[in-house]
DNA sequence: ATGCAGCTGCGCACAGTGTGCGCAAGACCT
DNA sequence: AGGTCTTGCGCACACTGTGCGCAGCTGCAT
């Protein structure tokens, strides 16, 4: 037993030699593997045990490469903003360009639906150079388009996206806790939304109405608050 | 040692008398309570062990009023949007209503930070009677208003003012988690900031201008995007 | 007056959490 | 060949949320 522990035998024979390869642990290795498991089973699933189990190390072992769980999801939080697409500054149609932004935004915010959560806790202090970079390309952008306030005109509409991405994530990180399909979870819950909204008249008739297909409501609300937002933006563009 | 901790005297004049006006337990206190904590100290600073021993009780012994951490969660945010403030529907101006709305719900997200974390993780899915009757107000403010489709215009304007007030109450978090004054802090962060910008132009350029009023700032930006949002709808009215 | 049922609070215990510390073993440079 | 540096790991600490069962109080029925 004490053999087992040590796991240190005699014999050269029983000790492997390392893979070269295969880095055995790394910052990158184990950033890259904690959003795997974030992906898959969310942020309060997510320990420094297990994450270490998965890279068959032990849990300490990864304190080596990251100071603390708060830096590695600072750093996966960067790794997951270089998936957000943002077009080339310069091209004749900044709205376009705009609305693509902010789908993509979206979208990655809806594919890792953990990262909602962290951006409700620690917001965009990260400095993480993928952010950084995300914020230049969007500065470049809106400057190109001519906005005499580049920043200004960028945080409107990022906290537009930001609101209604992370109210999206939010609620289908419910949906998924429940292990039912949206519209099966949607079903049980009306009863409860309706009874809560009897004593108001607007809320009540609001869900009055039949159930539709959730993903196109969803699409389309989205859709609808960018247009509203980018609208406003026009004016503030054509009155400079 | 034993007698201490049993608690028990056998003389009837140890024991004394429960204040019959103190409700020793309930719900409403836990949850004021839980408030407190959670503005004074944060969120992760919330425990149910440290909870029951401000109200003089076990940590367990919560559980009898509350089914889990997450329900007494679900119970604060729905004590702190009774904060917030709407104006009733049908005045002359709408806009001005609205204004004052979003307001109210930004300064009540900057008074309660933990609020914007929950927000994070769970949504506005929460079916409180107090977030209902939010609802409700706003409904009937933007159906007086003429609005079309109220429900979109509401999410819309609610997805940025609740961006917004999320981002600010994360940077907020951060500035008091290192215990010094904002403007100390921005200084502080400056040169990691503008290294870490050095690359990007536009970025490098928008770090140059001198530091100002962090709050003046914080308010401007906050009203230039909500003017934004507010004449996007303002243009979906009139087309209607 | 007596007994019984329900409610409240609490201590114990369990299975987990993040992470500081010190040790062993290998890598690499002198 | 020796010394320094890096890497991994086990142990331990202080803490978390919460299920379980017990003790005492309250109020109602008999």
């Amino acid at each position: 037993m004490a053999a087992e522990k040590t796991k240190q035998l005699p014999s050269v024979w029983a000790r492997q030699q390392r893979e070269p390869d295969q880095p055995a642990l790394s910052r990158a290795s184990i950033v890259r593997e904690a959003i795997v498991m974030l992906d898959a089973d969310g942020i309060e699933a997510l320990s420094m045990r297990k994450l270490g189990a998965r890279l068959n190390a032990g849990a300490t072992s990864l304190y080596r490469h990251v100071a603390t769980k708060d830096e590695l999801m600072e750093l996966a939080v960067d790794e997951i903003v270089a998936e957000i697409a943002v077009p080339p500054a310069g091209g004749p149609d900044w709205r376009a360009a705009a609305t693509e932004a902010a789908a993509s935004f979206r979208a990655t915010a809806l594919r890792h639906p953990w990262l909602s959560s962290v951006l409700g806790q620690a917001g965009l202090a990260y400095l993480g150079p993928n952010l950084m970079s995300f914020s230049e390309r969007l500065a470049a952008l809106f400057t190109a388009a001519g906005f005499p306030e580049p920043g200004r005109a960028i945080d409107t509409l990022l906290s537009y996206v930001i609101g209604m991405s992370t109210t999206e994530a939010a609620w289908l990180t419910t949906v998924a806790r429940s292990g039912e399909t949206e519209a099966d979870f949607i079903a049980r819950l009306m009863p409860a939304a309706q009874q809560a909204a009897a004593e108001h008249d607007h809320l009540a008739e609001s869900y009055a109405s039949p159930p539709a297909d959730p993903v196109e409501i969803r699409d389309s609300k989205f859709a609808y608050g960018l247009e509203v937002v980018l609208d406003g933006l026009a004016l503030r563009l054509a009155q400079a």
